[in-house]
RNA sequence: AGAGAGGUGGCCGAGUGGUCGAAGGCGCACGCCUGGAAAGUGUGUAUACGUCACAAGCGUAUCGAGGGUUCGAAUCCCUUCCUCUCUGCCA
């Protein structure tokens, strides 16, 4: 949620930055400024007439001790007109923060200078490349074929006891599966980043918090008995660890990780995208998040971007970091770089990871604050990425890995999992 | 899930209708004392909003959260969340 104050400040040059995203802010940053105002004047009368009220209460009080109850009934009678004011200009200005907060929750983050114009993936800017695709053999197959045909997930019953995006993974799959999460988790914890295990369940205030509420109700599973929700990604969770914090400058970098299984809706999707592990309902994902000083964040950002690129390299497999267009961005995002892996059996590009400076904009719903050097108080700046998400990473390595013998096993996950040939 | 108790400032803890944003203690910060330190001692030590110069000062709100009663609520009433104890159930 974008601040006010920021929004007065930089009024043209947020208009200018959020027309990248195609987004209009120019009406609405005036709706957000009038009833900003408004807000104030409406708190300003509010005070006056309490502050009136408070001061007859005290003489009130005084009266009835000193036994001069007449002259305290009369004083009584004036209180009411002030009881009604107040009351009228409590509803106005109750009013008007929500009708403001409405709006701001409208308003998406604006894209960093870096950001390039463009509406959709195809306008994305490829930064950087690596990896070698390999040469497969002929007739080498997609990965839902090779699961099938080497017994390791099995899609059908995944469907029988939940519904379609819900794989069961089995022997070396699952196996499999369990070595990337662990190697992922010692990577990070390598890297400095404290492990944390986290409830799979947020509340609605969470769910605000990190910006999946209200924008995107219906992509999460909404728990509606308790009123809880599945999260989507360890992001929210972890990053809401730090609601309502006020920090000390020198706590920083806090650089948190953790594993947990992931639960999107995707409501309409369908087609070749999402076949076999491409999207799925339930997945699993090692998740990296720091809460960082605000002129350190872009420094924290591009550490995140070679952590990736590191465990990646490690894995052997060929991918390329996207930077994404203002159009693609999400909504809470000033900057984000989407890793891809080339799948060489499906001849396209998988997104594993996605990493994200959201600047201030998710500490200013989370009111995660900190004080500098001076003693003043500012929103510190979260950043997440995936390091990774599992299962096209997985499809990834099925594919790229796979020979006449069988799969083979990248060499860094051997001693995780024990074997190193799926046959 | 049932019965009971309780949620007060960074922490502990007093406060059951009237100058209470809240005693006292601990912690913390700064000063004095000391050769230095401890002890001792003095002062200070919440947050948000408004006014304003994101100063001081002033005003308003905040004693888990939300409503209500009252001229006046940390204190009374209702709702709700959470914690603890006992009982029950259960991985």
């Amino acid at each position: 949620m974008l601040q006010v104050s920021n929004i007065a400040e930089n009024k043209e040059a947020y208009i200018q930055a959020l027309k990248k995203r195609k987004f209009d802010a120019e009406e609405i940053f005036d709706k957000v400024l009038s009833l900003d105002e408004k807000r104030k004047s409406t708190q300003a009368k509010l005070d006056d007439t309490l502050a009136s009220s408070n001061k007859l209460s005290k003489e009130i009080g005084l009266l009835f001790k000193t036994g001069e109850h007449q002259k305290a009934n009369l004083l009584k009678e004036k209180t009411g007109k002030l009881k009604e004011d107040s009351k009228v200009y409590s509803e106005e200005l109750n009013e008007a923060v929500e009708e403001l907060q409405r709006l701001l929750y409208t308003i998406p983050n604006i894209p960093h200078d870096s950001v390039p114009e463009g509406v959709s993936d195809e306008d994305n800017q490829e930064i950087f490349r690596d990896g070698e695709v390999p040469q497969l053999a002929e007739g080498s197959l997609p990965h839902w074929e090779l699961a099938k045909k080497y017994d390791i997930i099995d899609f059908e019953l995944g469907n029988k006891i939940t519904g379609a995006g819900f794989p069961v993974y089995k022997g070396k799959g699952a196996r499999l599966q369990r070595a990337l999460i662990t190697w992922f988790l010692d990577k990070a914890t390598e890297a400095g980043y404290t492990e944390f295990q986290v409830p799979l369940m947020v509340n609605e205030a969470s769910g605000f918090g990190t910006g999946q509420l209200p924008d995107k109700e219906g992509q999460m599973y909404h728990v509606t008995n308790d009123d809880l929700y599945l999260i989507p990604t360890a992001e929210v969770p972890i990053t809401n660890m730090f609601r309502d914090n006020l920090m000390n400058e020198k706590d920083f970098p806090v650089k948190c990780t953790g594993y947990t299984p992931c639960f999107r809706r995707e409501a309409g999707s369908y087609g070749a995208h999402v076949r076999g592990l491409n999207r799925l309902h339930q997945f699993d994902k090692v998740e990296i998040v720091r809460l960082e000083r605000a002129d350190k964040s872009y420094e924290a950002l591009d550490d995140m971007v070679e952590h990736i690129k590191d465990l990646l390299k490690e894995l052997k497999l060929p991918y390329r970091i996207l930077r994404l267009c203002g159009g693609d961005l999400t909504f809470t995002s000033a900057l984000t770089y989407d890793f891809e892996v080339f799948s060489t059996a499906q001849d396209r590009w998988l997104e594993i990871s996605s990493v994200s400076n959201f600047e201030t904009y998710q500490a200013n719903r989370l009111k995660l604050r900190y004080k500098d050097a001076e003693g003043n108080k500012q929103l510190a700046h979260t950043l997440n990425g995936s390091a990774l998400a599992l299962p096209r990473v997985l499809a990834g390595i099925l594919e790229n890995y796979q020979t006449e013998n069988g799969i083979k096993v990248p060499e860094v996950l051997v001693p995780y999992c024990g074997f190193d040939m799926i046959d």
